[in-house]
DNA sequence: TACCGAGAGATTGCATACAATGCGCTCCCG
DNA sequence: CGGGAGCGCATTGTATGCAATCTCTCGGTA
């Protein structure tokens, strides 16, 4: 950790993940270096690649804001998940060991019994999603291009920011898990197009529930326009929960 | 135009695009402040966007170096290219306006036109090459997703970084210039599955053709353990030519 | 001769000071 | 009373200085 920087970057980025900063808010220098406690240079920095990632928008000279995401901007990252991950999906079917196949079906196996164990729903939810994005990663992993895989990891991290990752009713989590069961078949059997094809309904049934329970807690209102009346929460120094990856 | 920041940004961007810094060299702040005639504040800025694009890579405490391409990268990249930008076609089939691909086939007759006029064969790559890059970009832009053309903005420019554009033969021209002629009517029918075929069979062909004549003028070596025995090269002020996509 | 370690120079990381720009307010004029 | 120009404050953009870190060289030892 080159201390400043990253300590910034990993401090802003949970703010907005965590929603301690709202959409569209503008997020002044003086304030993150009171927040980060590191000086204006690093929370520039850090600026700057939030902005690469899209989490933020710069203008100039009017600083950052925290990007907010349009109904259509969210169907076009589940357009391009659904095609990506599909993509990963056929590609990893084609060169997986079984060795891999094996850490995959036991992942599956882990989530199925955490579902079936007397745990609080919420418990279970987190340890499911979390065992959820280990398990998409590991595809993604598995499909052995890095390109491929860095750009997932983004992908899949701006379609957090527009809701926790608590919101999941135990039928959604049930219906993934058959998705899960039927992509470690299709990937044991080297079969590209059924992994691909099961792949991409899982994320289009991604969307589709996302758009049912209304994860944007955000106005869908213009991006420079806006005035900031919606002034940052204050900093709940809580946890700093893992997010993984929709189910 | 933020003066400094985007002066270096361009500056650096336009020396590695040219090949002006040899790939695998490393980058150092003292010297770009010389050749970009601003303070190193703005030029870590531009090469902390540079990094996020992929252009360089920066290592803790050792600073930036130019990003070499493997041909395992080189295949990823393709590969990618071909996914989205068929996506891109076959979400542009459904949607375009006739409008739209009247000027689309506007452009397809007048790279024909270049084909056929007796322009010297540099000068017709040249013009060729600037049509078929609007070409594709209007195509990316009548897909409707903001999200889905940056990325291929950014794809395709990294395609770039491994040869200079003047590197085409007039036969590969020619079968991207039948690609083209397709794609318009594929597009003007609404059929997406044909645009979206075409399209990738277009993608594919460029890699065939770039890996056959081996655009790739570095070592494909190790990333950060290279001691950088290729200093960066004199700076050229020569043309700043536009460089376009593949055909 | 090969290897290891210490020190000096080179280079990056961070903080702060200063300059430039934009925004909102007030005050004056119609 | 409404509108516009000018001014002052808030905020961002850039430059520079100092501290931390790395690399490269030189000397010593097995």
């Amino acid at each position: 950790m080159s201390r400043a920087v990253d300590r910034a970057y990993e401090r802003i980025r949970s703010g907005i993940l965590k929603g301690e900063f709202a959409p569209a808010s503008r997020l002044k220098e003086e304030e993150l270096v009171r927040l980060c406690g590191v000086s204006r240079t690093p929370v520039r920095e850090a600026l700057g690649r939030l902005a690469a990632e899209d989490y933020v928008i710069v203008a100039r000279n009017q600083g950052a804001q925290v990007k907010t995401w349009s109904d259509a901007d969210m169907a076009d990252l589940f357009d391009l998940r659904a095609l990506l991950e599909g993509h990963a999906a056929a590609r990893a079917a084609a060169v997986i060991d079984p060795e891999e196949v094996r850490r995959l079906r036991e992942n599956v196996d882990a989530m199925e019994a955490v579902l079936a164990s007397f745990a609080s729903d919420e418990e279970k939810t987190d340890t499911f999603l979390r065992l959820n994005g280990e398990f998409h990663e590991a595809i993604w992993k598995a499909a052995g291009s890095e390109r491929l895989e860095s750009l997932l990891g983004r992908l899949v991290e701006q379609a957090l920011v527009v809701r926790t990752a608590h919101q999941y009713t135990m039928d959604r989590i049930v219906q993934s898990q058959r998705h899960h069961r039927d992509l470690v078949t299709a990937l044991g059997n080297g079969d590209a197009l059924w992994a691909e094809a099961v792949m991409r309904g899982h994320i289009r049934a991604a969307l589709v529930f996302v758009r049912q329970h209304g994860g944007r807690p955000a106005p869908a209102g213009g991006r420079t326009s806006s005035h900031d009346p919606a002034s940052p929460r204050e900093h709940s120094p809580l946890d700093e929960k893992c997010i993984q990856s929709d189910p």
